[in-house]
DNA sequence: ACTTAATCGAGACGGTACGTCACGTCTTTGC
DNA sequence: GCAAAGACGTGACGTACCGTCTCGATTAAGT
């Protein structure tokens, strides 16, 4: 089984030495400085096994950016203290976007330019794919709460689940940085907990 | 006896038609395609005169949205209807970002970096730029509603007054198009006025 | 068995598409006008296929020069009538100026700057390389002469062979344009014949 | 008529201070690095003031040249000694294009073109401007020649005049510098002397 | 085991836009 | 009323990447 050379990579093997290599990049440089050749570079593959796979720079990212996601988000179990699973969860968020992943969200918001009447249907199940993991997250650690009595049932409202990490978005992008504890904290006690927690 | 000959300097007539070009070519093809060559051609400008103003293509937008901005946003008088003024300037600030600003901010937020440590002197400024006066509108609304009763004092906590804005620079960012007045209704009835109502 | 399948290289086929671009501009605007994009253009090639293989104008015309010149030369069988010879010779020279090669020359010499004191060994080889394809051939011609007797041996002298190619290449650079017929004659009557003549 | 300060400059003053600006920046760049603007600002002129009193670079370098050549070459009176004489002459001809005359009309050779079949009345009056002088007084010196015997009559032909300024001059554009005192020498002893001399 | 076809690394290529430089014109300002 | 200063439109410069293509070398699959 002693393998001699260092054989050439092919298939999903090279694929995922391209993501790396691009997420690498997209943290040392960010997105706007990306270029697809500094990536092969890193990979050690030519341009050619890049664009073969993504047509360019932007489907590259957002599959490397999905590529790292996947499997990670996942699971989150509510204790039922709303307030601190919600940070717990916030806190989550933002460490993803103070690495490559939340580059590759700066530079799709870039790029991003949706005509004022059509419908764009890749830009939607972009959205959905950062958002749908993070509402469901957020609906179980509300639905704990409702069921234990500390959330108002009203809360339950798409726009009110998606209120915290829309609002952690908005600061991220916003700044150029993740929120830090304290913007948590302000955002969890002015806004959100008063939102949603039960009146007695 | 005011002589209203100020004798404009080429230069500021040159700068304005830049702009001007600028933010056409920005409401044409998006930040990330604006090209400086075409803005000096659409200017009728050689780029030396661009690249003399300003050192890059961030620099050149951002001065042409600020030249812009001044004198835009300009007064708005609270009527007291509180949920009716914040729609009514939510509606100008979406009526905006459907234009070249819109365009310009994406652009600026898709080149945001901030390092993780360091302030940036220069990010802050423009984002207080573009706050600010919302800032100020917002808490002119609230204001007027408390005064009346119909908005609770402790609304006046900055990040509930930033907090629609910020929901409609979020949405903007996201799904690429500004806000709908549906989207608008929805912000203010389910989390807005839920949040700032004064309960008797 | 010989394949002649050498396979060229595709940048050989560059390389001469490039040169006979770069001729034909030399030819048509001159080395004063001639413009790195234009020979790009003209051979249907990035500017940076130049660039890559010479670092400026004058590299890349030189090179094209030589390109044309290997080949051409060629040889010459005196016939022994010296003065007959000499005026084929001279023809040929005075061909080759009005045509793209001439016109390199001039570009060469308008750029040349050799420091008082040092040697620059690229001046000399270019010199050359125009020299003594013409000495040699004009020694041989000399040669048949001495050895017919009608041409005195010291002749032989360097700067003697080198005369005629000398006063042609003189008058085309203070003229602006090849030696005439008539021109020819008068050199060799008024000073070349008469300089080599055997006094019996 | 005591003049106060050191007033602004015109007509001949200024011109004379842009003639020497030129020839100091032809004598250290050279020809082809020289740039109006550095002529200019050497000249502590604005560069309007050139272009109003000649159309390019090339008409300014002409003018800067005949300028410095007027009242220079002038007078030169034969001992009678032919080879002396001539050497004597041609030393001040390699001196003179060892400065920024040699630099002139390097630069106006390289940018030199003329068409085939017309008559380019500008190129024949500058390249008599230059060889008049010299024709001149290389006549001088052979006519003291033929006077005392030395040289033989028909020595007198324009192209035999003309031939060591031509040698000259073929020698310092081929090779960039000025021909040295052994390369004098050999013209004259292997060419000129031989082509002139009166045999009894 | 031995072709055979696909895939890879490397990088040359035709392009486009960059940011710079000098041109020759034109306007402003000061003497 | 002309000269200096220098801003301006223009266009070529030489560079950096783009996305495509060609070239052998490598490797997996089919015989």
């Amino acid at each position: 089984v002693t393998d001699s050379t260092v054989s050439r990579r092919r298939g999903d093997d090279l694929e995922r030495a391209i993501f790396e290599a691009a997420l690498e990049e997209l943290a040392e440089v960010g997105y706007a400085n990306l270029r697809m050749e500094a990536v092969a570079a890193r990979a050690k593959a030519g341009k050619a096994s890049l664009y073969k796979r993504w047509p360019d720079r932007a489907h590259l990212i957002r599959a490397a950016a999905r590529h790292k996601a996947t499997a990670v988000d996942t699971t989150f179990e509510p204790s039922g203290d709303v307030r601190a699973d919600m940070a717990h969860v916030m806190r989550r968020i933002t460490e993803n976007q103070g690495g490559p992943g939340g580059e590759a969200m700066r530079g799709w918001v870039g790029e991003l330019r949706a005509p004022a009447g059509e419908e764009d249907g890749e830009v939607e199940e972009i959205r959905e794919a950062i958002e749908q993991p993070r509402i469901r997250v957020f609906a179980k650690i509300l639905e704990a709460g409702i069921a234990n009595g500390t959330v108002r049932p009203e809360a339950l409202h798409p726009r009110i689940v998606n209120l915290a990490p829309s609002l952690l978005t908005q600061h991220f992008l916003m700044k150029g940085r993740p929120a830090t504890e304290a913007v948590i904290g302000e955002i969890l006690d002015e806004i959100v907990m008063p939102l949603i927690t039960a009146h007695r």
